[in-house]
DNA sequence: ACAACCTAGGTGACGTGTCAACTATTCCCG
DNA sequence: CGGGAATAGTTGACACGTCACCTAGGTTGT
């Protein structure tokens, strides 16, 4: 039964190194975050898509889509976040399954001033460290594994199967933080 | 107050990618290691760690040490490890407030079952995708980026300050498995 | 029109993680 | 030796995520 592939060096080195980057980066910058604002980090990327649309709004499944959440997740996250008032449910008029989530002014205000540190906190422990070729290689990675797993629909997540795409920090210069 | 150092696309492809990455790919791994184990992907790296001992047993603070998890952590995990019998604790005879952690037979058996399917599971979904190359320049990414994140202590991590080794999937060609 | 099916969303139970606080021991230094 | 400081570990409260299941509303085909 022995003829299992087991990883070498080089593999397990990576392996291993993706681990312990992402349990010790992502800590790092959600004690970061929670520390001067009062967003937890899954908050934070909440209101970063909402913010990103024109009316602050977003049917939940297109939310869950974005984030690569699934509607479960979605639906407890947004009831934590109703419950401190970052954000609010309404009734879609088109749709009467549906549900909106909109950003309230205490949403818009707390990623107003949790966003500049955060981006700085993405700098300082990451992007800054890194080489523009490692950026784009680690770019290349990150499509490649992504569509593979694409291929294979993986349980209930929310929307259709494409990537999520936001989970930014802010990715223009100069417009409305994150 | 708008000098911030928003991302550019270049920087925030690599960290939207790394953070779906991360999200998708250990979704997908711990879902397939659950459905053909009776193990979670927490319990797997605990068990991994256990049996590359010679004894099959660690000072709770070392295992921690080892996995880069504060020791609360430990705690809690290895109580829901003994409650399934996968492992047990030991008081330590030199140290009066020392515990070992010890792997049973069952916790034994459970590992050898799950780890062939699982280090395939991470060829298939990651290493297999990728050339030596790639593998490489990730590597360095992460050893750039944990280096940085060790000299700033980061909170209340188990033992000493420099960072996880373990987490593997199973190094050597034809060890034990694990 | 009607049944079968799909989609949007919510819920409860439970496993997982973090933080803060606490106990018990050991270490270290005057 | 004695007392403060560090270390090892546990605990309880609570946030976060997943799974399985449920409801209700839309869609499709005959």
């Amino acid at each position: 039964m022995d003829d299992v592939q087991w990883l070498d060096e080089r593999e397990a080195r990576a392996w291993r190194g993706l681990q312990a980057l992402q349990l010790r980066l992502t800590a790092t910058l959600s004690r970061e975050l929670a520390a001067d604002s009062d967003l937890s980090y899954p908050d934070y990327t909440v209101l970063v898509v909402l913010t990103d649309q024109p009316e602050g709004r977003l049917r939940a499944f297109e939310l869950g889509h974005e984030l690569g959440w699934e509607k479960s997740r979605v639906s407890h996250h947004v009831s934590r976040m109703v419950e401190r008032g970052l954000v609010r449910r309404e009734k879609c008029p088109s749709d009467q399954r549906g549900a909106y989530v909109v950003v309230t002014d205490t949403g818009r205000k707390a990623i107003e001033a949790a966003a500049p540190g955060h981006v700085a906190a993405v700098r300082r422990h990451f992007v800054d460290l890194l080489t523009a070729e490692q950026l784009d290689t680690l770019a290349a990675i990150t499509d490649t594994v992504l569509a593979e797993l694409d291929d294979r629909p993986a349980a209930q997540r929310t929307g259709s199967d494409d990537r999520p795409a936001a989970q930014h920090t802010g990715i223009d210069r100069g417009g409305t933080p994150a």
